[in-house]
DNA sequence: ACCTGAACACCGTTCAAGT
DNA sequence: ACCTGAACACCGTTCAAGT
């Protein structure tokens, strides 16, 4: 049975294939509740392969995390997107900037919920740390850009003050982020249903002082 | 001359002592440059007893890590209460608890930034998740602790507004702890010279915002 | 009571080989 | 070009034994 779906698999890698089934089957180990850690081993086991297959694609076990980092970034871009496009605000509302932010910190810290070990394997230390990975460089950046451009319309309507919008953003990331740590690792106790109105809270003193 | 260190050290361990020797080396380990990782091996390798001995102390790697953790939010207390207690300020200053909430968030990231890997361990997943140590929660809740009566003096003397004060607690904390996560994951870069300047601006607007 | 030795089931990675 | 097998140097942990 494993043998034969194993060898069915199999024939579907001699195109290119095997590199983004290993990136899926990272995703889907981390993705179910019962297994916290990728090893390389472990998913091509799942992927029927030999695990010294991985090397012709992935220089090492980083550079398939990054991988894995790099659509989860992609995953929380859209997360964030959806949840501005989804806001039921129109025009002229009072305080639109702010309430565009609250959206923007509940998105993302729904998403550190939602997503834990990817979350995880995102802001980890083991690729992170040097460049060596530019397309998930790039990835983490249009989440930042993200969150700049929301900061810049608030500036521009005059509804937050003019500071310097590197702090500003960073400001706001750390705040989130923060927060999703801390409940990730239980520092913060917090059901999933209460994210929406605990962050409102959290982030209630930053978003009041911009 | 190695197996003379450990015969001298050993005569030691009989008295209670191991236990803390197994911490000290733990925490000299990830204290050196070099190396990041802390293992029951290497720790065991470097007190000079077989690796099997932890387990008379510790029931598991994990439980050796908390050790760390908690001797790690001690010192993190500590740095805290010295950030207050050198603060120049006299009373009658104006925005005294704001200026004392600056000093701590400085201290706060100044500390992760001086302690890496030591920080790591302390917000890390391994001993955090489940309520597993006793003394680990204490520790930390004494840091939790230190920040709230902060808050609660802010707010007695009319400087802050009067909000629900975990989420004012758990709002700094995260705002703090994010920051100095991502730029240990240099998802923010930040020389430990420029800590400074920067959490000032980071923590601005939340401040003003208190 | 406290420590050790050998063994087990896992890792990531390297080298040399198979098709 | 793409994948495999055997081997290496590490882990944490268990079992049974030494003093």
């Amino acid at each position: 049975m494993a043998a034969t779906k194993a060898r069915k698999r199999r024939s579907s890698y001699h195109h290119g294939d095997l590199s983004n089934a290993l990136v899926r089957a990272a995703i889907d180990l981390i993705s179910s509740e019962n297994s916290e850690q990728i090893t390389l081993r472990e998913v091509s086991r799942r992927v029927g392969v030999n695990h010294r297959a991985v090397y012709r694609h992935f220089s090492d076990l980083t550079s398939l995390l990054a991988a894995v980092a790099e659509q989860g970034y992609g995953e929380l871009l859209a997360t964030l997107q959806h949840a501005l496009a989804t806001l039921p605000a129109g025009k002229g509302v009072p305080k639109l900037a702010a309430r565009r932010m609250e959206a923007l910190a509940i998105a993302y810290v729904g998403f550190a919920f939602d997503r834990p070990a990817h979350y995880r394997i995102m802001f980890g230390r083991r690729m992170n740390e040097d460049g060596r990975f530019p397309a998930l460089e790039g990835a983490a950046l249009k989440a930042y850009e993200l969150l700049q451009s929301e900061l810049d319309a608030g500036v521009a309507t005059g509804e937050f003050k003019d500071r310097p919008r590197r702090e500003l953003v960073f400001g706001f990331w750390s705040l989130t982020h923060g927060f999703a740590s801390l409940a990730l690792v239980r520092r913060i106790k917090l059901k999933r249903t209460f994210v929406e109105p605990y962050v409102r809270q959290i982030v209630g003193p930053f978003i009041a002082g911009l």
